[in-house]
RNA sequence: GGCGCCAUAGCCAAGUGGUAAGGCAAAGGUCUGCAACACCUCUAUCACCAGUUCAAAUCUGGUUGGCGCCU
C-alpha cells in the first residue's frame, strides 16, 4: 500500500539534544545520507556557532545542504526545499535513504509535506513599501490593511507581528487570494513520504544544561576568532546568517555594546529560548514520534535499536543492514 | 549590649492610607518565502503578630531576619 511512497527519515529535536550523533549512526545502520535541515549550517565559515558536524563526525557518510551559500548570500524555506528536493532525488537514485536531520522545523515541514510556495515570487518594492508604511504609520496600520483584504489572517496574525502581516499582504497582492486560505489548503495536505518523523527529547534541566555546556565549549574553541574573521570579511549585523545564535551576540560585543560576559550569558539564554520555541514547535506537528533520552536509559545503543524498529514497523526498512525500498520482495 | 537602616513574586524593582507598576528568569503558545527569525500570553496580596482607620504594602507597637555603625 505503500507503493508510490519514497521513504523519508526524519530526524530533529531542541539545540544540543544530540541530533547530529544518533543522525550518523542511523545513516550507518540503514545506508541513510542526511540531509542537513538546518538554517545555519549551510553558511560556510560558520562552523563552530552552528555547531556544525565535522569531517570526522561523519566517518564518511555523505551530507548535504552544509557549506553551500557564503554568509551574504540570501536564503530561506523556499530555497532550501528545492534543494533538498533536489538532493533527496539523487539519493533515492543512488538506492539510499535521505535522513532528513536538524533542528529547523519549518524547513522540515516544508520537505515533508511538499508545502508550496511557488504561488508567489517576491516583489522587493512592494515589501519595503510595506516596511516604510509599518514605520511610519505604525503597525496597527498595516494590519489594518490586512484586515480589509483577509480579515482570517488578521484575525490570525498579531498586529505586532509585522514580518508576518507583510507578508500576508505581499501574498495577497501578488496571488489575489487570501493567505489564510492558502494556508488552510496546505494544511490538509499529506505528507507524500512514507515517513518516520522522530524529534529526540531530553528533560528541560538536562537540555538546558547541555546548552550551557556547549556555549562554554564554543567559546573554548574559538567561537570569538570564528565571528571577527566572519566580520572582517564584511559580515554584517544585517545579515541573516548573522542573526544566528552565537553570531549575533558576538558582534554585540566586538561592535563594544556589551561585554564578552554578557555576550555570552545572553547567548546561552537565547539559545535555551530557541529550544524551547522548537519544542513548541514540534509539539504542534502532527506525526512526530517522540524518542525521549531518558526512556531509554541515555543509552544511544537503545535509542537506535527502538529507531530501527519503528521504521521496520513502517516499512521503511526492511532489514538492518540492506536499503532495498525500491527492490524489495513483495 | 546600644543606635540606625532595611524586609514587596525565583531575581531586580516601583509604589508612603484607597484596594500591588515595570524588567529579567521560568512556563505556555503562534508560525506555510527572512524561521537560530518575528510575534503573543502569563505568575504576588507586600517577613510575621497585634493595633489605629470606613480603608494599610503604605501609620503605630512588638517579633523574626539581614545590613551598617558604636561600645
Amino acid at each position: 500500500m505503500e507503493e508510490n511512497r519514497k521513504p523519508l527519515v526524519v530526524l530533529t529535536g531542541p539545540t544540543a539534544v544530540g541530533k547530529t550523533e544518533l543522525s550518523i549512526r542511523l545513516a550507518e545502520r540503514i545506508g541513510g545520507e542526511i540531509v542537513s535541515a538546518d538554517s545555519m549550517q549551510v553558511y560556510r565559515g560558520m562552523d563552530i556557532g552552528s555547531a556544525k558536524v565535522t569531517a570526522s563526525q561523519m566517518r564518511g557518510i555523505p551530507h548535504h545542504l552544509i557549506d553551500i551559500l557564503e554568509p551574504d548570500e540570501e536564503f530561506h524555506v523556499v530555497r532550501f526545499q528545492e534543494r533538498a528536493k533536489q538532493c533527496m532525488d539523487e539519493i533515492y537514485a543512488r538506492g539510499n535513504i535521505p535522513i532528513l536531520a536538524g533542528g529547523t522545523g519549518f524547513y522540515i515541514q516544508a520537505v515533508l509535506y511538499d508545502i508550496d510556495f511557488t504561488a508567489t515570487r517576491s516583489d522587493p518594492d512592494y515589501r519595503e513599501e510595506l516596511e516604510k508604511l509599518a514605520c511610519e504609520r505604525g503597525a496597527d496600520y498595516l494590519h489594518e490593511m490586512l484586515r480589509e483584504v483577509d480579515p482570517e489572517s488578521a484575525e490570525a496574525i498579531h498586529a505586532n507581528n509585522v514580518k508576518r502581516v507583510i507578508r500576508a499582504l505581499e501574498f495577497y497582492r501578488e496571488t489575489g487570494e487570501k493567505i489564510s486560505g492558502h494556508n488552510e489548503a496546505e494544511r490538509q495536505k499529506k505528507s507524500p513520504y512514507c515517513f518516520a518523523y522522530f524529534v529526540l527529547n531530553d528533560e528541560r534541566s538536562r537540555l538546558y544544561e547541555n546548552i550551557d555546556r556547549r556555549v562554554d565549549q564554543m567559546m573554548e574553541q574559538g567561537l570569538l576568532q570564528e565571528v571577527a574573521r566572519l566580520k572582517e570579511k564584511g559580515c554584517r549585523r544585517d545579515m541573516v546568517s548573522m542573526q544566528g545564535l552565537g553570531y549575533k551576540e558576538i558582534l554585540e560585543y566586538l561592535d563594544g555594546e556589551i561585554t564578552l560576559d554578557e555576550a555570552v550569558r545572553v547567548l546561552k539564554r537565547d539559545t535555551r529560548h530557541f529550544a524551547k520555541r522548537q519544542l513548541t514547535w514540534f509539539r504542534r506537528e502532527k506525526d512526530v514520534i517522540w524518542v525521549e533520552k531518558g526512556r531509554f536509559g541515555y543509552d544511544s545503543e537503545r535509542i537506535l535499536e527502538y529507531l530501527l524498529s519503528v521504521l521496520r514497523e513502517k516499512g521503511i526498512l526492511w532489514n538492518d543492514y540492506t536499503v532495498q525500498w525500491g527492490s524489495a520482495p513483495k
